[in-house]
DNA sequence: AAGTTCTTCAACCGCACCCTT
DNA sequence: TAAGGGTGCGGTTGAAGAACT
């Protein structure tokens, strides 16, 4: 589902990424960092220009990005950070640990723009082909074949919380320091949100399975490659999406 | 089984903004 | 203050693969 590799006039290259240049770009920004995107694919030997360079570096070659597996809860954020910044795109990705905003555009796109469409519309028995086509073919990948089996744009738009967990994948490392107080404040009807104390159990769990600790991993393998900002910005930002989650569950329904 | 249609998403493009000179 | 270069952002494209006929 790539471009295939061609040469402009030029002599750079367009198109996919190899895995050897995804190497030579992830060597060369290891050791001497990204200070200036025109001039690195001449200094690494690559055939690219450095808008290309910069994009795969921050869409997929980065250390701490997270390819696809979306869970409810990133859906359900980037449905409301939608509504409420609109495509603005770097935003929402900002409040998202781990996602680009190349990848949320594209989830939201494909997935929930339609989805969230079929919500705000009349519930309908009959079945919504496309969706139900994506839902089928990506996320039952993903998230079971049972779920996908139900058509889930004629549910109630809280109802996208039934299947609420918080997988260790998701969480940044942050989330491990919430206190579970905290999470106690949040009051639900149970018919509503029966899934509660999965929620908590989840908050749980999360906090006794091993995970990948990603800024760990950029400290210790990374270095000298990401300027100490990137490092800040994102602690922040960990800190910013659970106060939305917790802010989005608070605000949700009752009924 | 083969052809067609649909869906996905990596990558490109153009524009706007920011910074430096 | 203007000009030029670099970067970031959002919209769009297009090829691959899945689903459908």
């Amino acid at each position: 589902m790539v471009k295939t590799p061609f040469y402009d006039k030029n002599g750079l290259k367009k198109g996919a990424w190899s895995a050897e240049e995804d190497n030579i770009l992830r060597a060369y920004i290891q050791k001497l960092g990204h200070s200036n995107w025109r001039k690195l694919p001449k200094s690494a030997g690559l055939s690219r220009c450095g808008k290309s360079c910069r994009l795969r570096w921050m869409n997929y070659l980065r250390p701490n990005v997270k390819l696809g597996n979306y869970t409810e809860e990133e859906d359900l954020l980037i449905t409301k950070l939608h509504g409420e910044l609109g495509n603005k795109w770097s935003m929402i990705a900002t409040r998202l640990p781990g996602r680009t905003d190349n990848e949320i555009k594209n989830h939201w796109h494909t997935h929930l723009k339609n989805r969230t469409k079929k919500m705000s519309t009349p519930i309908s028995k009959g079945k919504d082909q496309s969706a139900g086509k994506i839902y089928r073919r990506r996320e039952a990948d993903q998230v079971g074949i049972k779920e996908a089996e139900n058509d889930i744009c004629s549910e109630p738009y809280y109802q996208i919380l039934e299947s609420f967990s918080l997988s260790p994948e998701t969480c940044p490392v942050e989330f491990s320091s919430l206190s579970c107080s905290e999470n106690r404040h949040v009051s639900m009807e149970e018919d509503c949100f029966a899934t509660l104390e999965t929620l908590e159990q989840s908050f749980e769990n999360f906090w006794t399975e091993p995970f990948l600790m990603e800024d760990t991993y950029i400290q210790t393998k990374y270095p000298a490659s990401l300027p100490e900002g990137e490092f800040s910005q994102s602690s922040s930002c960990f800190n910013d999406g659970i106060d939305l989650i917790h802010q989005v569950i608070q605000e949700l329904p009752e009924n």
